[in-house]
DNA sequence: TATGAATGAGGGTTCATTCAT
DNA sequence: CATGAATGAACCCTCATTCAT
């Protein structure tokens, strides 16, 4: 007997982010992703039980993988700086090099695809990134007046549209401009 | 009879955007925009060759709004800042009160539906906003070693995301932190 | 605009009931209705949600027509050997014209598509039987010892093998043999 | 091992009976059936090689049974009453408690999978009663004028329905009632 | 022009059958 | 021999589009 492959689960995944980069989430079907992973539509069935289900699935899947990829290698001990600056790479290395991802997420976001629960889910890397500049006020490096919520949606919508230039080919990043693009995000708040 | 036609026009177009907002693009049948725009399905077919072409059309009127919106009530004669403040306070209410429009253009933009020439359109608003900005550091109110390409994508990214997440309803606006809003991108650049 | 036209039903009945006795609800698909009521797929689904409603729509109206048929031209003043001859005839003759119908009706009620109501429902026709009978236990001319519920079932399990047999091919009736048949149910019950 | 694969067909058998009886042909499925027995589908079609012939093979199978139970005990030298009442409730007994292979019978017989030999063969249980009533002719104990082929009709009609309503639960024997209803048969032909 | 019933191509899904283990 | 994952043809159903009214 063939054992159950997880790694169609991952290929089914991937075969998906790809076409819905191309077609959006409007123009997917199931025979094409079959297609793009190699296997027989038949075959899609037998980790998922229907469309609906598989993209939820990679939904919920995508929604953890962020977290762990930006509130990495962050050291407590570090300074306030040193610690945003790297959620800020972090982040903006995400968005970069998992666009497909990030644009899933979006596309699925209004579709009718979605459930309840899904929309109602919440952000731990909002609150992990406040609570770091919440410290920078408390040390007196960041300006004490600001709405930190405020600042996190600067600053996070800065660098999507970043991304999301660089991908559309309209604007080109070098190690030069992501340094200037930090550092103008911590003028904003210092 | 003109009038007649251009209203149903209109009609066709709003019941689009209101079902894309609620369903998405994936959602999208021609019997719902119909039945939204109470008219009969056939009826859409008088007006619109297909499917494609409604959405195209669509598309393009959507695209040319936005520039009237923003781009108004400038006055040359006034100074950079109050010029800005204008154009931040414009896109932003574009943003808020034409969200649909906005989620529409989004999702067509990675949809099946798009043409190669509408993906290649250019924003007339950018380099009307840096023209803005270049005067600015002529005048040696903004910063003069700034990217204003930069700026422009940091200043829109805040403002995309501020109506977005207002209209998810996870952050709330208000006059005065509609203010500290644009003040926070000022501080930025000067 | 063309009008809805309910002939199309009894078409899409009449194409239903020809296929089931050719191969079964087994073999029954919604191509094949179609093209046997020459419409087009997509047109039995104006009429109908899905399969599993056809076929339930159809054993309800089926189930209502042999009551009208059965219980026809009786005439309360005639004897009860008359009224129980009309009946006998009008049974017979049902289920050999119709026999169609009753396969339908038979292989229906075993099958993944009858639903609890319709599998409760009552015979009207049975009581209507017995009663007759009944009247004539009270007048002396049928024996009164009789399980009347049971004479039903000898009398209609009869009847039904008539009719198969015939349809089959195996057994062929007359105007003879059918006064034959009934007199000897007669000779049964007096 | 010759035993292990004779228990595992009768497995498969006796699994596609108890299917039939609850969802009918029509939604009978390989899946199903290897669940219902067991095994994996894949076993299946070790034994049979494909559906069809699982299903042809079932039937060829319970056509030879009831012959074997019915024409049971039988001495010839016995009473032609005797004899005609032991084929009798051989007949019902038969009925009521193979319920379920008289099902698959009636459904098989109007399914795709019917073949056309199976669809032409003969009854010997027929021709066997039909010679005992002859007997029971040429002994004066029963009328000679009737149609034995009809009379055949009229009792094994009666023990189907009495055997269907029972099973369906709308009637209700006991000894006393199997006992009424063969001499109802009997004064019928006398 | 406006309607919505009718069409049928194409998508989602099932399931008989195959095949690697 | 036994397994059940994998396959893909064929089914049910949807929906963009057409067309009779």
């Amino acid at each position: 007997m063939r054992t159950k492959d997880e790694n169609k689960i991952k290929n089914i995944f991937r075969a998906t982010l790809d076409l819905v980069q191309e077609i959006g989430i409007a123009g997917l079907t199931m025979a094409d992703i079959a297609r793009e992973a190699n296997i027989a539509t038949g075959t899609i069935y037998i980790y998922f039980k229907n469309k609906e289900v598989l993209l939820n699935e990679l939904y919920t899947h995508l929604a953890k993988l962020p977290e762990e990829r930006i509130i990495k290698d962050i050291n407590e001990k570090d300074s306030v700086k040193t610690n945003l600056e790297k959620i800020w790479r972090n982040y903006l290395s995400h968005r970069v090099n998992y666009f497909d991802e990030s644009l899933f997420i979006e596309q699925y976001y209004y579709s009718p695809y979605i459930t309840k629960e899904q929309r109602e889910s919440v952000d731990k890397i909002k609150s992990f990134s406040i609570n770091i500049m919440k410290r920078g006020q408390e040390e007196k490096v960041i300006d004490s007046s600001l709405d930190l919520e405020m600042i996190f949606w600067a600053i996070t919508g800065f660098i999507r549209t970043l991304a999301y230039e660089q991908k559309k080919g309209s604007y080109t990043m070098s190690e030069e401009k992501i340094d200037k693009a930090f550092q103008l995000n911590w003028k904003m708040i210092v």
